[in-house]
DNA sequence: GATGAATGAGTATTCATTCAT
DNA sequence: CATGAATGAATACTCATTCAT
């Protein structure tokens, strides 16, 4: 009975936002943005409609909710992982090889909000609108937090495209280094589309594995 | 005074019918299917919302059509300029590389088209809701026409699949050839999705001529 | 190809006007006015939706026009076989049970008919509209024709009347006339009401002559 | 702050279905089913269309919901007026006349129900769907309530129907007591059929009550 | 914070009617 | 006389969002 102190608050609201957006994380990947209802979420994460409207601004900021979330935690955790790249040196083949393989890793953990994401950057107008969210919803003052996270992801590309150039200088290779980096994506795109809408009962975790162990050895 | 021969009125309505179903695939390929309104379609057609119901069942059978009309035209397409593929034969590597340009010449032509085709297999409700259309849609009496017709990217797939089996005979490979299939798919997914999606302004005619010969170069 | 004479033509205009009508009636009784559309009746009548316009100022015109002619029709059935109705002499009770019998076989007969003319005037919407019809449709040069025939049914239901009076003059007879009547009419239209509306598999011949007695036997 | 309790919720919905139910009756049995739109009930029961939706399932639901518990309240309060019938006892001459009596009353009080209900059940394909409505809505489990009371009315025919046997061998009457039981029925439709669809203003109170005591006296 | 009744703008669809041929 | 393509007003229904409690 004793009232919580704001620490407990502040914890439990975060909790009830991460229900919420679980909810329509599933929901929105499984049936599209558009066919979800709030109530279909709000039924998901056992609370009324209303109370969506306590922690977000509508359908569509919780949209953008999920995606800077996700996207910030995977960029955390791919950062965990692969703590090297941070360094001026170029990668390794080898080095090059785990990238891929924790990639690999993330198309399966992630499958879910990867599903979500390439539906989302489909629809150019919820795309524009979730940029527009994206520049307002960042005021000046948190940038540190969620951006400063998502940055990651561009030193991944950028050391990604460092080591097809490094690449390109050896002997015995006259690609187009930019060229290279392309294919890699694209290939890497083809991966992840394939296997993140593939039924689960089609889902073959051998090939799976082979498919990640081709890449690599394509591009290495 | 007389009422037109039912030889206008077919050429009527099956004018008629393709401008809907242009106006449509627009829309639908830009705003997507659920963001897309009747009155859009009919405004973009330059008709009344009501005469859509004269040639179609509603949205949903308009979908139908144009995903059904769209495969079969570039299945006829594909049949007439790759005409080798019928045969028992399998294809030599210059064939395939031939083939392959000719699918990149389709992801240029029909990218409207395959941009509605990627949305549309992304959700799995209205896929489902497809297949049971599709199935209805094709008695058994009518198979010579449009099923005929689709039946080609089977053939296609087929000979494909055979390449890499015969490929995988030569000294020197030892890749799984099923897997080698997969992989050459896959990286056909991943450029498509990668050029369909392109923001027209940042589309480069080079790097996509020279993207097709690197993935030949890479599956030959 | 020798041009029609007028006479013909009429008679043309007049068979088609009847099959669209009978197509009209059919579904009108079976499925109600309003579920009904113009193009089930130009099916059911084989003709094309348009040419319902040629002959009538709209659906609820073709359905005054049913009515109208409908009522004329038995009127001008019943006044056949009831000539003895005009004459000032008082009907007698085999009169009036020969009256009764020819009203039950016009159930039969016309059941169809009955069964909108019930549902029409159960709706006091459409009641209005078609008195508003009725009224503007008879202009004073041909009332000779329709009205003059309708005006049948009100000497019928004087002569009725004229019966209960008179009966109401007999000892023994205590009723108030104008009550028989009333419980008489009452007691036609439930008999027309449960046979007209009887599934037909469930009509049975034999029950339906009973009650005809039986009514003949209660008021006689 | 808090939430509404379980207990004023269930009122507040209990209250507001039942004022819609009362717009929707009136204007169904007024202008007919097809011809009420939702905008009109609505409007009549001072809610917004989409509220509606909130409370039943559609139109037909309402409609079916109406006839359900109007149907319902029907039996209970002939129950409550009737006790003596649920005994094996035959019904005395007396008991007969005062059930009369009280269909009477019930033509007169529940008249606008009655209205919407003959014209529910001259339309065979709302009938059906009605039917359709019924069997699915009465799940085995609540029986108990709505269709235990509805049940009361097949009592009270069983109740009739042995009243005309139990006539039928007394001497000094040689009707069939099937018959004598179809042709009361008859009468009473033909009766509520004409009280309940009379314009107000032609209605005669004094009339309507000498018809009543006509009926009884003419199957007494 | 939490609830769910209430709103109303928006959407697909139907259908009587018109009209060029 | 006959046709059927075309129209557009009307209608049932959905759903994101608000707000009193």
């Amino acid at each position: 009975m004793a009232p919580k102190s704001p620490q407990q608050l502040k914890e439990i609201r975060e909790e009830k936002k991460a229900v919420i957006m679980d909810s329509a994380l599933l929901l929105f990947a499984g049936r599209g943005f558009h066919a979800t209802t709030i109530g279909d979420i709000a039924e998901g994460a056992d609370i009324s409609k209303g109370l969506m409207y306590n922690y977000f601004d509508g359908k569509e900021d919780l949209l953008a909710e999920i995606i800077r979330t996700s996207l910030a935690g995977i960029s955390r955790s791919l950062d965990a992982d692969i703590p090297y790249i941070s360094h001026d040196r170029p990668l390794s083949p080898d080095e090059f090889g785990l990238i891929v393989r924790r990639l690999g890793r993330l198309v399966r953990e992630k499958s879910t909000f990867l599903k979500l994401l390439f539906q989302v950057f489909m629809q150019p107008l919820v795309r524009e609108q979730l940029s527009g969210i994206f520049r307002e919803g960042s005021p000046a003052g948190r940038e540190g937090e969620e951006s400063g996270e998502t940055v990651f992801l561009s030193r991944l590309m950028k050391s990604i495209r460092g080591y097809f150039e490094r690449k390109r200088a050896l002997p015995g290779d006259e690609h187009d280094p930019g060229m290279s980096t392309e294919m890699f994506l694209l290939t890497m795109k083809g991966f992840a589309l394939t296997y993140v809408f593939m039924d689960p009962e089609n889902f073959d975790s051998d090939s799976f594995e082979k498919a990640v162990d081709e890449i690599i050895d394509l591009y290495k």
